[in-house]
DNA sequence: TAGTGGTCTAGACCACTGA
DNA sequence: CAGTGGTCTAGACCACTAC
């Protein structure tokens, strides 16, 4: 069997891990490991580049590769459709539009997402369950100016979100999350006190630098959003 | 000058954002490509491997390679160390220890890290500010039977989060975000009313299957927590 | 300026999987 | 079974940068 470049970035994981090379310390060439393992230096490239990727290891030209002292601390996260978050837990989704309103842009807004004065933008709330129970409240404004689609489209029995996705093609995107204490329409909305401490996504979404969308996502008390790295 | 593979990368990213494959679309295959850009098949291979990892695109053997209807959602956040966290900003970072115990574990901790019963555990808790004012509240649990050391470390200049850096070689790690109320501990540090919403990050970290540390990360009223994808 | 990583190439074989 | 992506190779040249 041939060696391939997950035995490499495996094995140098295992010997990282293993304190062979401590942090700050300089490995070996690419040169010299390739003709340790066996295999072409492209192989061992391959395996190193991942590594570095993954902030496990530093390399520079000419200084060598060397084992990060504070590996870079960075976390992914994927942004599911709440329709799949809620799927996903194993329990029963369901969908409820609260309002739906076209309306001439808050000032706000306009100055946000960089939009023209008077333009019209759909404002609308909808509420996602699980198992019945409230699961996350959904505040969202589209620009109609990206989306002309959207005067039209019919979100009573599915959500914006997911007409979205259909509907722009990709763009880019401008994320946060904070905590939020719960106003009356909120804890109305998710069933909790007013003032309850609430977590609360925010998503800016970008189509070729025109605003497509602004939506805040919050969650019913107790939320957590977790990963690994 | 060759063609590399990020101007394919470049060029196959444009020409998704066009439109000129719309979403479930399917691409050309790399053979195909690599003439068309007159380049080695590896060429557009690892452009393509690239936009397959980013989420952008979807790649099957046989099947080929298709634009992705919903691309995979994903956020990458780096997690600094607080005094680089606060320095960015150009804030003035100042430490404080605000209690140091060594005590036997409670069941709580116990049964979330898997120690043994009645083993010691380090508890700290302190604050960190930024220009004078409270910025982040860190309570922290570690396990001294990975790191021993952490008997004789002296916490009343440094922070356990730089000191841990250095004497754990890598580890795993599992970190969660949420809102929480805060308690009179957390207000009267922080500043703020009891009962205020508050963003805070919780990670436990591993060093080959044993538990490091604990830690919760409570930021003062009004954080936010940023990203772009 | 010399050593190191970054990348391209042309060819090859293989693994997977849809038709 | 045949088409597609996944990977390895051996060699080459280049870009960067510490010394």
């Amino acid at each position: 069997m041939k060696v391939t470049f997950k035995d490499v970035k495996t094995d140098l994981m295992a010997k990282i891990t293993q304190g062979v090379w401590p942090p700050g310390e300089l490995m070996p060439n690419e040169a010299d490991l390739a003709a340790e393992y066996g295999c072409a230096r492209a192989t061992v490239n391959r395996a190193m580049q991942e590594l570095a990727e993954d902030g496990i290891i530093e390399r520079k030209r000419k200084a060598g590769t060397r084992v990060r002292k504070a590996p870079v601390r960075q976390a992914r996260f994927s942004i599911p459709i709440v329709r799949q978050e809620i799927e996903a837990q194993g329990a029963q989704y369901r969908y409820a539009l609260v309002s739906q309103e076209l309306i001439k842009v808050p000032d706000w807004l306009r100055a946000r997402l960089n939009l023209k004065t008077g333009q019209a933008v759909l404002h609308l709330t909808c509420m996602h369950y699980a198992d019945g129970s409230p699961y996350q409240f959904e505040d969202r404004w589209i620009n109609p100016a990206v989306t002309p689609d959207v005067r039209n489209a019919d979100f009573s029995e599915t959500g914006p979100n997911e007409w979205l996705v259909d509907a722009v093609p990709f763009s880019d995107a401008e994320i946060g999350f904070m905590a939020i204490e719960a106003d009356a329409t909120l804890a109305e909305h998710l069933g909790c006190a007013p003032g309850a401490a609430l977590f609360r996504t925010e998503r800016t979404t970008w189509w070729q630098h025109q605003a497509v969308t602004l939506v805040h996502l919050t969650y019913r008390p107790g939320h957590r959003m977790t990963t690994r790295y």
